[in-house]
DNA sequence: GTTAGCATGTAAGGAGTTACATGATTTT
DNA sequence: AAAATCATGTAACTCCTTACATGCTAAC
């Protein structure tokens, strides 16, 4: 039961759509998740055995073991090198693992962990959904005051560049909290809470 | 020379102001480059060593081993226990650092980095300042380009939820864009490069 | 026939965190 | 006199990266 594993939880939500092997996992990655999303092969081919060996993936397609005609040298059974592409499958285990990571809500505050998690929000239950968007947004509120006591400590003597960073910092950190609002929004409009009789 | 050392990099800017602190530093940290920069103490005393170790900054008061009168029980001198307020100084070798370390364009591109760097902009010549921007200018627009290439790969199968973060981020990418861009217009007119006619 | 991209892995290490451990000083 | 906050440090660990190492396959 691992606090963070990040990539663990993406590789597991990815596969969840359909078998891939590692390369193309990786630039899923990137693609789901957004450019600035990307994962070393140092990372993620071990988290791929890490994975396999406690039984929340398994390999699809052995890679089969070929003949390398390597023009007409010597041919030899490249057992151990004849890898190519191995395919991973998510287990039921695997299904449950993902379940777990991505309904616990304790470390989902930070950017990464949310933005990940949200990729991931349709196998989430709507209230789950909210408990994760009303943390975030606490979490930004609260960063958002820090910034505003910030300013007033430094007072004057901040030089226009710091100053232009606090304040660019500022405004994104507000921007997030208003599109939070918004998928909030959108939350309860699609999932009316028991005994919500905004629409009576 | 490190390669990172981003916190390294961080407390010589700061101790280049005044002396200070272990506790102190840490929470000017945290003032200076927003709330979402927070150390643990767990690595920042050992980076406060290690700059030591190698000559950049130096103790300036040490901790005056004192007689603790601990309600007249045995009254014992805890000469290496009797630690309060580590004060540091930056050393010349210190200053030199910081300043090959704030030169280094090579990895300022990523926004921890670069928001870092931006912190300490004053230390930097003109040029180099504008050179940073540029580069964190055209890192921003690749991904940017990447963005605008993932939304059309995704195309149709795409839940709303992640086409928000993908919308939502992409916004965030184009502010960021427009505030170096601001940056620059504002360096420049500051200090016009030679041959620039633009105020003629 | 050689470059570019596909594909998989290992070893070493960097940069930081959490949890632990201790004690002094100030505030309530 | 208790609680909060100031203050310093260590040990173990996590997660990820870089650099290395290998070889296939398609395109030009």
């Amino acid at each position: 039961m691992k606090q963070h594993g990040m990539l663990e939880l993406a590789v597991l939500g990815l596969l969840k759509e359909r078998t891939m092997h590692g390369y193309e996992l990786r630039k899923q990655l990137g693609t789901m998740l957004g450019p600035f999303w990307q994962v070393s092969w140092g990372s993620l081919y071990p988290a791929l055995r890490r994975l396999t060996k406690i039984g929340a993936l398994e390999k699809v397609a052995e890679p089969k073991p070929r003949k390398t005609r390597t023009t007409s040298k010597t041919v030899k059974t490249t057992a151990t090198t004849g890898r190519r592409k191995t395919v991973y499958r998510i287990t039921t285990v695997g299904e449950e693992l993902f379940s777990a990571m991505l309904e616990e809500t304790s470390t989902s505050v930070d950017a990464e962990h949310f933005t990940l998690k949200l990729a991931f929000f349709r196998y989430l239950a709507p209230e789950a959904r909210l408990t994760l968007l009303e943390r975030r947004r606490a979490y930004l509120q609260e960063k958002l005051a820090q910034f505003k006591t910030n300013l007033k400590e430094l007072g004057e003597r901040i030089d226009s560049y710091t100053l232009s960073l606090q304040n660019h910092s500022m405004a994104s950190t507000e921007r997030d909290i208003k599109w939070i609002d918004e998928l909030i929004t959108e939350e309860r409009r699609a999932n009316p809470a028991p005994g919500d009789l905004r629409n009576a």
